[in-house]
DNA sequence: GGACTACTGTAACGATCATTATGATGAAAC
DNA sequence: GTTTCATCATAATGATCGTTACAGTAGTCC
């Protein structure tokens, strides 16, 4: 068992640094070398585990793209049968997240600014992220009884996005920024108005 | 009078330039030569009219902000007196704005992913941006007659920065992709809910 | 004990990239 | 006609950065 180390396998060491440097000051402004320092990691290690740099984004994605799976799997949970709960519970999650304190917007639309190529090998988490979103979000609709459950979906990921957005204006614009949005209760009084019409 | 370019002066090629290539490819995926190429101009000549890469970032960002206050103000022109329309007039410069066709969201939250250090020369249209819309949103949801201005501006900003990561998701994912959000209608009724209640 | 494994630290390599230097061109200003 | 100025094309410079190479260490397995 390759051990030694408290904070864990050289690999999730190395996805943790990634994750809160690319999170905080973006992907291509973080040198491989501000990742091996924080993950106390040498390079040779990095690229035993990984091709290179392009690949420790996709990892960090993917790892990132799981973990908001299994919050979210848990806030659902919690909701247990109540429909218009379950459709909720993405908010949940939301504040449930690791790092949810983020001062910044949403990591996979972050990504998307700087990963544009489709052949990157971390292009696919950034589908990846809008697919769960939005299919996720069409079946709770369809199940809270929505007439439109693709127009309640959207609504519900926009108030997502909003929530996300707002962070980040309001990290880059100090005392300016805007008032907080009621997420929840706006997405709630949504999902009744689509039942309703 | 320096001309001789059919493409306008060395400065506004330039600007030009820097503005299609970081939008589409990011900041620091876009190298000096890249714009150098695109804009016809020689590398003196650049750094003639900028002290640097930073601060060509930092024109783009200016140029576009101006531009986008503009598109604005002239859509809220189109509106006249109505209070309502006034408040909404954000979602026809949306659609007026050069670039509109842009598939990637809000160029002033995707250079706030690359721009992170409050001392970068470009780090103060970042919270122009975000100033102009919370201000003149509050001003336009309280000559609407809402009870709550701030609440209605944050709820028409969320609108907004909703239609833009759409598109960014749309883009990553292909068909996988959300509905349309049809913003204009849902901040009407924002409004309308603000008065009354 | 010896082979194996996961890792270390440091240094070098090679490519990329922002920036500077240089000398020349061509049109306007006086 | 000469000066001036904005511009050009090309090459060099210097720093940064991703990647590789190399020699060595500590613990595990048989």
């Amino acid at each position: 068992m390759p051990r030694a180390h408290a904070r864990g396998t050289a690999r999730d060491r190395l996805l943790d640094a990634a994750e809160e440097l690319f999170v905080e000051r973006g992907i291509a402004a973080t040198g491989v070398d501000a990742v091996l320092g924080r993950a106390e990691v040498s390079p040779a290690t990095l690229y035993a585990h990984f091709p290179g740099k392009d690949h420790l984004v996709a990892g960090y994605l993917e790892r990132r793209h799981e973990r908001w799976r299994a919050t979210w799997d848990a806030a659902l949970e919690r909701c247990g049968d109540d429909p218009d709960a379950r459709v909720l519970a993405i908010f949940d999650a939301l504040d449930d997240f690791p790092t949810a304190t983020s001062t910044r917007g949403c990591a996979f639309l972050a990504a998307a600014v700087e990963v544009t190529e489709p052949e990157h090998p971390a292009y696919r988490w950034l589908a990846a992220d809008t697919h769960l979103l939005v299919e996720r979000l069409r079946s709770l609709a369809a199940e809270s009884g929505a007439a439109e459950p693709d127009a309640l979906a959207a609504e519900i990921l926009g108030l997502y996005d909003a929530a996300l957005a707002s962070r980040t204006r309001r990290t880059v614009a100090g005392d300016g920024g805007p008032a907080a949005l009621p997420c929840r209760a706006l997405a709630a009084a949504a999902v009744a108005r689509h039942r309703a019409g």
